[in-house]
DNA sequence: TATTGTTATACTCTATAACTATA
DNA sequence: TATAGTTATAGAGTATAACAATA
């Protein structure tokens, strides 16, 4: 049953940096927040990385909707593509997916008629992947469609400055 | 039923430019691939934002651990923390997470005794959302390292590196 | 004995529809 | 009529265990 209580609070957003403060909040302040201050979250690495990430994987959804491919998908199609021949387990490795999850994968890229597997060349237990002529006419599309997209979200970002992005987030997870 | 098959071929690491060029392979090409080549997705900045972001969240596992805080739990909690009073609905909204999905959290906060739900000041169906003091006591210890973590993240990049590398991520999420 | 690819399965995360109480 | 919070549930994504074939 809500009191129907006092008046609304404004929240200064004047200057609050980030801190760690264990301030106690007096039990009974009443308050609204009008808007809601993301800054200590802003400061951290991981919680922007994953923002950004998330944003390109929108706009990745919308533009590979026409080639029927998830951002997975298209990531390890363009590795088979770059590297034909390459294996289950060294596309797991290279994706980190665990190999039971590509399993579902491979058996749609080749109901598609997308994909082959050959015999390794080495090992027996293994099977090289490679695109079939479908496939690679499909991803040479679908790599354009990523360079084009890759462009228009750094939109906002000069050749440089994203070069540096891609640097510094390498330094990060290499 | 693999073919014993003929020999290995080398794959020249030498120079291949991140193309889009829809070369066929030949049919009886048999390979191995003896190290996967990556740069072309290393090339896109939402592979290397969500390589990032995955890396540190790793990081962050191990270390909120002992506060039995996921990442979600984490960035609901400091929202809530610096924004005392916030609602359910913006918290979601904060999040970018689903209202039926935040419901089971906030009970496991409230049987943790982290969290307390009051009446809202001004909208009788929304409930203000505040730490305890227990709660206020986790989480200035959890920012604490979530600080902490940043440093050690972020070792290989100079103070001004960092910095450069937030405001390049909001430039493309915001 | 270890590894590749596979099946079956469980667990988590995310998404949708529908309900209630308040606005 | 619309919104906040909730329930139930469906679906996607991710994880573990165990197996046959090969190394």
């Amino acid at each position: 049953m809500p009191t129907p209580a006092t008046a609304a609070a404004r929240r200064p957003k004047a200057s609050r940096p980030a801190d760690t403060t264990p301030v106690t909040l007096p039990p009974d302040t009443p308050l609204a927040i009008e808007r809601v201050d993301s800054r200590f979250l802003e400061s951290l690495i991981g919680y922007n990385a994953r923002r950004a990430a998330l944003a390109v994987i929108d706009v990745f959804l919308e533009r590979m909707a026409v080639y029927a491919l998830r951002p997975v998908d298209f990531s390890a199609l363009s590795l088979i593509r770059h590297n034909p021949g390459i294996t289950s387990r060294q596309l797991c490795g290279a994706l980190g997916i665990l190999p039971p999850n590509l399993v579902g994968m491979i058996h749609r890229f080749e109901k598609r008629g997308l994909l082959m597997r050959r015999p390794h060349p080495l090992d027996g237990r293994a099977q090289g992947l490679h695109l079939t002529d479908p496939g690679q006419a499909l991803m040479a599309q679908a790599e354009c469609t990523a360079t084009e997209l890759e462009k228009d979200v750094s939109q906002r970002l000069t050749e440089r400055e994203r070069k540096t992005l891609m640097t510094l987030l390498q330094k990060i997870y290499l």
